[in-house]
DNA sequence: TATTGTTCATAGATGTGGTCTATAGCTCCT
DNA sequence: AGGAGCTATAGACCACATCTATGAACAATA
């Protein structure tokens, strides 16, 4: 009963083709291969599987109950070879990202436009969280990558640069007044400040940023989003601390400015993270690939 | 993606065992064998389907896709290969026979008590019909053996003598007067004669007989059961061509008696029908064995 | 920090067994 | 009688599945 599998395969195309030399053209295998894989099949089991006769072959009774068998077997098996080859062409699939709202709608968003028009049939999960929410998602095996702000320090994590953004401090026309100078961070901290108010890359660096001047920056108002950063800045609530390039419609209608600072604000990088060591799905491989 | 499905069994334990070593074990072979396997598979899908790690390995998520539909392939041939031992060793299946409802009662029944006894889970199929009927019911496959009076020719049947049978007259009380002497055939037409109406190779033989000593026997009754033609002796409407052996009953409670002839009366041959060159199944195989 | 015990991957050797060709036997049809 | 199907059998061959031996990575110990 040890049989090789590979035998059900032949004894499946013999019966739907009621030949064995028809199996054998099917099966890209000559007539005695078959015959003998048949022979085989039915010592093992101590039955005999198919009437012969000079016309071909017909099942018996015996051989229509392993056939019924087979055939299910033999279906879910087409299957699945037809599913890989969809999945290996993505023209099925899924790709699961992780990351922050803002860098999924100011960055990520245009290339799974493009993505999604290239590949249709793959749907998308989008899992927001912070940044150790997304490693979580990713350690889990929730998501298959995630969108975050580097550095990232963790061995089982792989995280390539994909991208340099810029923060800066951006003030609505309240603070008009501000407009024309280069304010130093003394001096910036007499003014309210708007910062995000969860364990974000960006409100640490910024914090370890004044601590390394002698300083201790502490926001007035903590907002949960950056769309909140900036209309509370609009609103002339205080100065927010956001990445340029997530206000670059402000800047342009001038509903914010940038302030000038006499010290250089550290870009901030974006990279996409992955399991280290573990394979990327098909989707997921092309989706990188597509974003650098 | 012309695998060989061997590859999915060694792929089904891999997942199953979340351990190609573990797989290694079930299925007698070494890692390195089952590892060769996997990484066969995944060059020809194209795609990943494990995630190695330091304890095992775990599905990717097409390795899941493609799992899902090899379980169920999988599950189909275990329960097929339970199937075919079951019916090997005739835990399972149905046996099918043909013939005379009268050689049934009076010569089958006893074996397929046995049988039944010996392989409850074998179901039963009785079809009875003419002989010519029975052997057409043979050439479709509608049963797997016949039990018929001999001889048969045809060329495509193999039948096997497997019971002698002995006919003969029997009359009721009202012929008792023919109790005491020996009567020839020219004087048994005198009487009335009952016989059995259809093709039946009884009939035919002993038509046969008479024409062979220069008469023509006429029945007077024709019926269709040996039931009937027993039915008929008894109530005195004549003198009943019928098996011996069917009758023993009657004439050991002496309702019946044998009408002694002046010439010998024909054996009849019950033989075992079956297909020439064609399988049996592995009941009726048995029963046959059984039967002789 | 080394040690030990897992895991899976890789390389190269080996021999089994699946596949081939050639041929025979059978049945049906012309 | 001959031909054209079909399947079965025999024997030869070589690809490839499997093996042993080893390496590399990691985790859980001491």
């Amino acid at each position: 009963m040890n049989n090789n599998y590979e035998l059900y395969k032949v004894f499946y195309w013999a019966a739907k083709m009621g030949s064995l030399t028809q199996a054998a053209k099917v099966l890209f295998l000559t007539q005695p291969s078959v015959s003998h894989a048949i022979k085989q099949l039915e010592d093992s089991f101590g039955l005999v599987l198919f009437y012969r006769n000079s016309k071909g072959v017909e099942l018996t009774q015996e051989g229509s109950v392993l056939y019924s068998y087979i055939e299910q077997s033999q279906i879910m098996i087409s299957l699945a070879e037809e599913k890989m080859t969809a999945l290996k062409n993505l023209d099925n699939g899924e790709l699961r990202i992780g990351g922050s709202d803002s860098l999924f709608k100011h960055y990520v968003l245009p290339y799974l436009e493009e993505f999604h028009e290239r590949h249709p049939a793959i749907k998308l999960h989008l899992n927001h969280g912070t940044t150790p929410e997304v490693i979580t998602f990713l350690k889990e095996g929730r998501i298959d990558l995630g969108v975050v702000r580097m550095p990232i320090v963790d061995s089982q994590l792989e995280v390539k640069e994909s991208f340099q953004l810029q923060d800066c401090f951006v003030a609505g026309a309240r603070y008009a007044k501000l407009k024309n100078s280069v304010i130093s961070l003394e001096m910036l901290l007499q003014y309210p400040i708007i910062l995000f108010s969860r364990n974000s890359r960006a409100r640490m660096t910024i914090t370890e940023l004044f601590q390394s001047y002698g300083y201790t920056i502490k926001p007035e108002i903590e907002v949960g989003s950056v769309d909140l950063l900036i209309e509370f800045a609009r609103r002339g609530l205080g100065i927010s601390y956001v990445t340029r390039e997530f206000v670059s419609k402000e800047l342009e209608d001038e509903s914010l400015f940038e302030i000038r600072l006499d010290v250089p604000l550290p870009p901030s990088h974006v990279g996409i993270m992955t399991m280290r060591n573990m394979p990327l799905t098909s989707a997921a491989s092309r989706f990188i690939e597509l974003i650098r």
